[in-house]
DNA sequence: TGTTGAATTGAAGAATTCTTCACATTACGA
DNA sequence: TCGTAATGTGAAGAATTCTTCAATTCAACA
């Protein structure tokens, strides 16, 4: 480790940590959409989405191509799909894990 | 998805954004540890410690017990590891590209 | 009981990130 | 060339997160 990697992977995960770019990042995943596409399918206004794009390709987890008139975004590379299942499977165990304490405090209560 | 989900999973990735909470996730890979050795083995104050790890037990990312005078942490799920290995292959290879542009940039540089 | 080491907590100012607004840019077609 | 749709950018106040400090809890032990 050079010096801080755990520091370049910090900044990494603070990427993903905005419900905006996740959702952009899911919505890449089924491959490439201009801007227009993503801004029908997330609510948010039209800067507010740009500057969400501009942070995910300062990362470069994503890059874009000027198409006329449009500007289409992909995902930089395919790894980020895991990543993703990844956290969805976490996030899985953590609301079962829940779920479980929700049981036992039901049966608790039932006492 | 029922509501913000998108909204879970950022607040998840968020948890993760930070190098002293990378750093004991991954300390934990190889096994549960008490305080007193995260401390060793990170440069950051106790009480600063302590925030991250009350950060990532909110979370549910990792489980502390009691044992005598020190207090044990550990991963709440293996899955965890395979979050972090998602992570490091994206960016080993975001930074083999830019070791690419690096190396256009001294053949630009050398022409 | 008093002390000490281990860890946590609450609170406040510092630092960072978000959102939004006004204003650029770029590409096209009237 | 004008007008307009599609995107992007800079900047500022709002909101969130960090760091640090003082104080607290808990357990072990003299």
């Amino acid at each position: 480790m050079p010096v801080p990697l755990y520091q370049a992977k910090a900044d990494f995960f603070r990427t993903l940590g905005h419900p905006v770019r996740i959702r952009v990042l899911e919505l890449l995943r089924d491959g490439p959409r201009p801007v227009r596409e993503l801004l029908n399918e997330i609510e948010v206004e039209a800067s507010n989405l740009s500057q969400q794009l501009a942070v995910l390709r300062r990362t470069g987890l994503v890059s874009a191509v000027r198409e006329g008139g449009t500007v289409v975004y992909s995902l930089a590379t395919p790894d980020v799909v895991d990543l993703l299942a990844a956290a969805r499977r976490i996030l899985t165990d953590m609301i079962t894990g829940q779920g479980e304490l929700l049981a036992e405090l039901q049966a608790e209560a039932a006492e």
